[in-house]
DNA sequence: GAATAGATTGTCT
DNA sequence: GACAATCTATTCT
């Protein structure tokens, strides 16, 4: 898979921006398996110390996260529910621990091996990576992505077409309900028509 | 279509 | 020992 890689300094505009701005680009992962791809259609913003939903709250610091304070363009891979791999942008100079969550892609590149991975041998495509854990899968993300250069990696972001703004909405996050009032916030954005989105339909 | 339960383990208290 | 930036199957309506 071909294509003009987005730039570092893509990631160094506000988080929210990028986050808006990665609807319609394009993930990418080259594996001896062979290459995956698709389009992202749903992400996440997490802002950094202030955001009590994200795991950089309070200025937070670990192993896990220790990528979030690394350079931007970089992807911070966690596990989840003891099952689960979810997928993250780094955003923001070394030091400011800001991510986009990819939350769902419509499959662009490997339909085939995305099925063997899911163990989903029939049924439509849009299911393949409808959810952050199950992009991650289908994909083959896994910890040994965590840290990896999505600029100039095996795993990285290609640019593509921007959506126009009547195609996109802004909902709350996602499974955050532990955040209080910031679980409220208007951080998700998702490309409307796309069935490859989590959870319930959208309304335009 | 919506609501709910169960799976399963790394991470932090 | 509690809980998590989730997914799927099942059981409703």
């Amino acid at each position: 898979m071909t294509g003009r890689a987005l730039p570092t300094r893509f990631y160094l505009q506000p988080t929210l921006r990028v986050a808006r701005a990665l609807l319609g680009k394009t993930l990418v992962h080259d594996t001896p398996a062979g290459t995956t791809a698709g389009r992202i259609v749903e992400v996440e913003a997490y802002r950094g110390p202030e955001d009590r939903a994200a795991h950089s709250y309070g200025g937070h610091r670990s192993a896990r996260n220790e990528v979030m304070y690394g350079p931007p363009g970089h992807a911070y891979v966690y596990f989840v529910y003891g099952m689960h791999h979810c997928v993250n942008v780094v955003c923001q100079a070394r030091g400011v621990p800001e991510a986009v969550l990819i939350r769902a892609l419509e499959p662009l590149v490997g339909e085939a091996l995305m099925r063997q991975r899911r163990g989903l041998a029939d049924g439509p495509a849009w299911r393949l990576c409808r959810g952050p854990g199950t992009l991650c899968q289908a994909l083959g993300i896994t910890r040994a992505e965590n840290g990896r250069d999505l600029v100039r990696g095996s795993l990285r972001l290609l640019d593509g077409p921007p959506v126009p703004a009547r195609a996109t909405a802004r909902t709350a996050r996602i499974g955050v309900a532990y955040a209080g009032a910031h679980a409220a916030r208007p951080w998700r954005f998702v490309v409307h028509a796309s069935r490859a989105v989590s959870g319930p339909r959208i309304r335009p």
